[in-house]
DNA sequence: GCGGGATCTAAATAAGTGTTTAGAACACAT
DNA sequence: ATGTGTTCTAAACACTTATTTAGATCCCGC
């Protein structure tokens, strides 16, 4: 029946969300259109007239997810000055792991799937990083290596938060939790930053 | 026509190893009995007989690589002393890590579908690893946040190697690049283990 | 040589996949 | 009031999925 053309605005917006839900729990292949119509409550058609299909959807998803990774780390490499450098960039990575548990999966999903949308906005990303390493930590390979280690450490906590449950007694998403570790991780990017070589 | 049941003892492992590189390569959901079964050269069917359904070959499969994973990191965990402890943990895990794609590939699969595979693994290793912890750095907290840390550190090199490809001008699994990381990685674990708390 | 049992395949089943098609329901302009 | 165009659904399409079934093919003991 419809409702009209009414709520024709809200539409797309819903069905992007929910492919991000969906994508994010179930990757691109698993995930399903018909599953991402129910719960933006349209059909799944619609991701077609939309978006031009389930791969069309997911770009635009991917898309949209790399904008608002950008947005987060964007002030941390704007603002230079060398000391503190590694913990403003450790604390953003870390806060923007916490508060989007979806496009970490996301993220990850993309990465075993071998998409290029990773090799995409590592390619952004590896110029001015590069450049401020350079600037910052001298020429070396070290300093690539430390800050490879660096964020993997921020991402670790996540990445093996189901295994961090049974560790701790402390749910590892609770708020206290969140913040002894943000506060690790940023002693830790001071430490390393000042670490001899 | 079958060739008889004479290498009827192959089929089995034969199985198996080709559900362990589908599954690592396209995750329990997204992979295909079909192509388990062609890659093994046989029809899907048997993976029926043998296994008794696909989620029961992915639970094999999972089994084995979880006593790989033991196998591998528990002369680490034998042999005790704290100095060098952290490093050769470190040193150890990367091996792992290094030596075998599928396996990781395995166990993110694991961890993104959140399989309780992960779970039983996690359960299994963290008495003892809490154990050597409290025993070797004391009670607190920081030392747990250190392991995750180093951990991380270790991991995020694989986990970020088609980013790191467009960084090292070299490809991050040659064994040039491995030998430097592993390098790296020991030495930085060293550095923690002695980082003023 | 002849059952018996194990091993394997091809076909069938039922469910789910992404996408296409035809058409309905509404808003708006003329 | 009669088009016109947008928005949306239900149904159909072609395809793949995991699993089951029936039967063929072989080896081994008798």
């Amino acid at each position: 029946m419809a409702t009209g053309g009414l709520d024709a605005c809200g539409v797309k917006a819903r069905i992007l969300a929910a492919g991000r839900a969906e994508f994010a729990r179930h990757g691109v292949t698993a995930g399903s259109v018909r599953a991402i119509g129910a719960e933006a409550g349209v059909t799944a058609a619609m991701i077609n007239y939309y978006f031009g299909g389930k791969r069309a959807l997911y770009d635009a998803v991917v898309a949209e997810a790399q904008g608002r990774l950008r947005d987060r780390i964007a002030p941390a490499l704007a603002e230079p000055g060398r000391p503190g450098l590694a913990a403003r960039l450790a604390g953003a990575y870390f806060d923007f792991l916490a508060e989007d548990r979806e496009l970490q999966r996301l993220l990850l999903h993309e990465v075993l799937d071998g998409g290029d949308g990773v090799r995409a906005l590592a390619s952004r990303y590896v110029a001015p990083l590069r450049a401020l390493l350079r600037q910052h930590f001298g020429d070396d390979d070290e300093a690539l290596h430390l800050a490879v280690s660096l964020f993997g450490a921020v991402a670790g906590y996540f990445l093996y938060e189901p295994v961090l449950a049974a560790f701790f007694g402390e749910a590892p998403r609770s708020a206290a939790a969140l913040a002894r570790r943000r506060s690790h991780v940023v002693r830790l990017a001071r430490a390393l930053e000042e670490m001899p070589r």
